[in-house]
DNA sequence: AACCAGGTCAACCGCAACAAC
DNA sequence: TGTTGTTGCGGTTGACCTGGT
């Protein structure tokens, strides 16, 4: 490869991280904030690549991390923001506060996908496992037909947004529901400052009313604590924000019109 | 008790986008 | 405008755990 690692591999610490390596990160960040992952080991004293440093403090020693018990509510979002989303753990994190993009990629990999039939993205596993019985259960959407649709899957990093001046609040502060204002999961605030939604435009005008999905979200989610404050969205608004690639408006057509078919569950 | 298979999850890897120069 | 450095992302790996035999 043309390029260096990220990091000078020798004399690195690798593998699981130590209570004292923790405990220093952790010191550090909370004294000099997080960013400038490169330089932060040195610094801080750790003999650490900077991305492990990152990834340690981002998917296990943030404060504000949930970990552990995935409550049924959050499985569900999991489930309908991976059927939009596809594969994208960020954006998906970025609507379950407290989750991380890993937590739940490796959640879906390991029960989810299962659960609903769909494959795992960690294909050289399924090679050496047997098939798994798709049951439908009781709190599921019906099985797929056939694979999920999925937008894409490789990483695109999406940090040209537009942030609502008022943020709408945290998934565990709901808010009273507006009749007026039907609700939907992908508008639920991003609470994390690494992933943001893409739709984060003040001036769209929620108006799904036209779809026969357009009550994907609020028919489903009319009980769910944690979908009671959120606003549905346009797929146009969505898709003509700036933070797309450019090819992302007709996979957004695509998805628009999956959602307009009688198949979508 | 020992072994094995399968499941879970933290960590690593490489790529691509973005920022700085 | 092009190049280089940095950051963030999804995919993948492997150590550890657990349950069955």
């Amino acid at each position: 490869m043309g390029r260096s690692p990220c990091c000078s591999k020798e004399g690195l610490n690798r593998g699981a991280w130590t209570a004292l390596e923790d405990k220093i990160l952790t010191a550090y960040i909370k004294a000099h904030g997080e960013g400038k992952w490169r330089n932060l080991p040195k610094r801080a004293g750790l003999k650490r690549c900077g991305k492990s440093c990152r990834l340690r403090w981002l998917n296990y020693l943030r404060p504000d991390i949930k970990r552990g018990n995935i409550s049924h509510d959050e499985e569900e979002l999991i489930i309908r923001l991976h059927k939009l989303l596809g594969n994208r753990w960020s954006l998906i994190a970025g609507r379950l506060p407290g989750r991380t993009d890993n937590e739940i990629k490796n959640y879906w990999n390991t029960t989810l996908g299962k659960k609903i039939g769909a494959q795992p993205t960690n294909q050289s596993r399924l090679k050496s496992k047997p098939p798994i019985d798709h049951k439908p259960t009781t709190t599921e959407p019906e099985a797929a037909p056939a694979q999920p649709q999925v937008i894409r899957t490789k990483a695109t990093r999406c940090t040209k947004v537009l942030m609502p001046t008022d943020p709408p609040p945290r998934l565990s502060e709901p808010r009273p529901i507006d009749s007026t204002t039907p609700q939907n999961p992908l508008q639920a605030q991003p609470q994390q400052t690494h992933s943001v939604a893409p739709w984060g435009s003040t001036d769209f005008t929620p108006d799904y009313g036209t779809t026969t999905n357009s009550n994907l979200f609020n028919e489903d989610y009319s009980n769910s604590n944690l979908l009671q404050n959120v606003t549905p969205f346009k797929f146009e608004d969505w898709a003509s924000n700036d933070c797309l690639e450019n090819n992302a408006t007709l996979d957004l057509d695509s998805l628009a019109f999956l959602l307009n078919s009688e198949e979508w569950p």
